[in-house]
DNA sequence: ACAAACCCCACCGGAAAACCGGAGTATACC
DNA sequence: GGTATACTCCGGTTTTCCGGTGGGGTTTGT
């Protein structure tokens, strides 16, 4: 969840220099493990978020512009694709309760996703980048 | 947290009635195993949100008004009372990309209370009835 | 050919949620 | 008081998910 966007943040920090980045470097870059990262970037690919380069000096980049990919998009492609949809339907058991229920948790999603929506990678690296100018004002 | 909720309506529900539910009733109404509803109400009961009478003829009841009661509440209530402190702090990894992350992930969650707050019990039940009255009307 | 990189599948371990079971203990009612 | 009711506390089991690891295979540039 978390460190798939760290390594799409990673991405789109380089994504106007056309050359693809190693997973090796996002993990060490980011402090993630990179048997694990293989694994999320995988997952990414199959949702069309990156594109992977195989062979010697392969490596990945994003498969869209930094500005058209938001938070939404990698949660959708991470969250297995169906994501509500986890009804078990056991002798349809379907009180008015459950539906009433179900409608408020559909909202409070919704809500949650119209902020991730508005977030988009580059938004991410340029909050990075004014986090980091930040610090170093701390230091003088 | 789903079925803590749905009991807390079958309360809210009989709130008048001053007579206390049984789990039992509730369970079985709901059709939750009646076990795990136990350690839920127990939970609720510790979080103030209803009251318990032991022995024969008891069960419980609404500490609160159903409309003083907001979903928020409950959520407060199960999500074991810190919520956001679950930092690692493991080696002191703080990058800008994580604390970004962090800052992102607590904006969502705010927006997912605000819907949760604006909710009370009392709602939720006039949802409940609505809903039914619509589902009588599809009869005829 | 060879090494650097991605690709795939399967497994492990811990944490949390969901789910029982049993031994108490308080309360109502006779 | 005695008994039945029904909550209370404590522990154990199963399931699910996430982070993480291992051991292969396949593609590609030099």
């Amino acid at each position: 969840m978390e460190y798939a966007c760290l390594a799409l943040i990673e991405l789109a920090g380089c994504y106007q220099d056309a050359e693809p980045l190693q997973i090796r470097q996002i993990a060490a870059q980011q402090h993630i493990p990179d048997r694990y990262l293989e694994q999320l970037l995988a997952t990414l690919r199959r949702g069309g978020l990156v594109r992977s380069q195989r062979g010697a000096k392969g490596g990945y980049v994003l498969a869209q512009d930094p500005w058209q990919v938001s938070l939404l998009d990698v949660f959708h492609c991470l969250e297995g694709g169906e994501v509500g949809s986890s009804q078990d339907d056991r002798t349809g058991q379907q009180t008015a309760e459950r539906s009433v229920m179900r409608e408020i948790w559909q909202e409070a999603e919704t809500a949650m996703c119209t902020v991730l929506e508005r977030q988009t990678l580059q938004d991410l690296v340029d909050r990075c980048n004014a986090c980091r100018q930040a610090d170093l004002m701390y230091y003088i």
